[in-house]
DNA sequence: GCGGCTATTGGACCTTGGGGTGGTACGAAA
DNA sequence: TTTCGTACCACCCCAAGGTCCAATAGCCGC
């Protein structure tokens, strides 16, 4: 399973929240146990691997609730929900919002640890990305605003004479730009710039 | 709305059918209605953005069991679930499957019209996608062996010379199979070709 | 306000890399 | 026998990119 990986609980039935955790930890996890939505809220925070398991009918905030505000967050911890009264349209929202697994009470311990697994490996891979972005922004931040004009045309595929003309410069002027480009970039190729620009953009139209 | 879409409407009940036909048909899709699943998977065939509504529970080949069939098939219909008798682990099972929406009888016109809505969307977009992905690859098929071997290096970023030694070829070669290879691929410039092949590669990956 | 800093621009010069033309060659497949 | 895939040569052009240098404008801090 590689990595120790964080498991909060959120449930407003102590017994529940206690067999829940005994249960994960059982499995190699760090379980963090809530009574409620606003608890979770107010204390969580995991810098490593991680996934919620939430029932979905609480007082106060719901599961549901507490899945939409989590939505907005920047870091989208992956949810199981457990619930004893669930219904339809309720699976529904919740699985269109994303959640990675939705279980009835009573289920097998299997099912419940599997879906935690899918979970943090989700999670896993969705850290992996965000660390990307997040130096790939970084990286884009250090470009001059005229610099970062050059990278875009760069690398649609014009050529040096094509872009100076278009920005009323000479083309030594793109020339240099672009090498600063590339190295702020730290591209060590065309083809490499080329991808950076392309995952920068994908990230940049998600947000 | 924009083109015209087809509705492949399955459910073994035939008063259900034809409301459900006539409902889908007032919003402007061309319905065709099936009693089971395997009279879809014999006649059904639509040559434009369409979507499936389907019930789960059916004598014979249910709905859940139709929605694995599909999904090893070239085209993914996107599929509206339709269900008098569900439960939340059938749902869940649809969900996570790729179901657009999984709706409970009686439901709101509105509803099951919302949900074909996107679910043709969902399906316009994946035409989109595989018409483009079928000409990348007939064009990748047009490439000669050694012509799909610099390819693959060329859009690493590796230099011909580079790529000469690997092939132990002189660089003249590799410029004559690269020149090729932007010919045949149809790319207007470098940074065209590294998309095009990453586009390609991704296809490869999924398949 | 002055010096330092950054962003932007530009010139002269040279090297390297990509790419085209025209021609040659050879083995395998059709 | 012709076509195709592969490989190579000589020659040339242009694009990319580096070096060294220089100028202008705006901003910051002292």
């Amino acid at each position: 399973m590689g990595v120790a990986a964080s498991v909060f609980v959120v449930d407003d039935d102590p017994s529940v929240r206690k067999s829940l955790t005994r249960l994960i930890e059982s499995a190699g996890y760090i379980v963090e146990a809530f009574a409620s939505a606003r608890d979770f809220l107010k204390a969580a925070t995991a810098g490593r691997p991680c996934c919620l398991v939430l029932d979905v009918r609480m007082p106060g905030m719901t599961g549901l609730d507490l899945q939409r505000t989590l939505a907005q967050a920047v870091h989208r911890i992956p949810i199981v929900f457990v619930t004893g009264q669930g219904d339809i349209p309720m699976t529904v929202t919740a699985m269109k919002a994303g959640a990675v697994d939705f279980l009835t009470k009573p289920f097998a311990a299997r099912d419940l640890l599997d879906a935690v697994q899918r979970a943090v490996e989700k999670d896993t891979r969705n850290l992996g990305t965000e660390a990307r972005s997040r130096s790939l922004h970084a990286r884009v931040k250090t470009l001059t605003p005229r610099e970062r004009q050059v990278f875009a045309l760069v690398v649609t595929g014009m050529l040096n004479k094509q872009i100076a003309a278009q920005l009323n410069v000479v083309e030594k002027t793109v020339k240099v730009h672009r090498a600063r480009v590339m190295d702020k970039m730290r591209a060590g190729s065309f083809a490499e710039l080329v991808r950076l620009a392309d995952a920068a953009g994908v990230i940049v139209a998600q947000t």
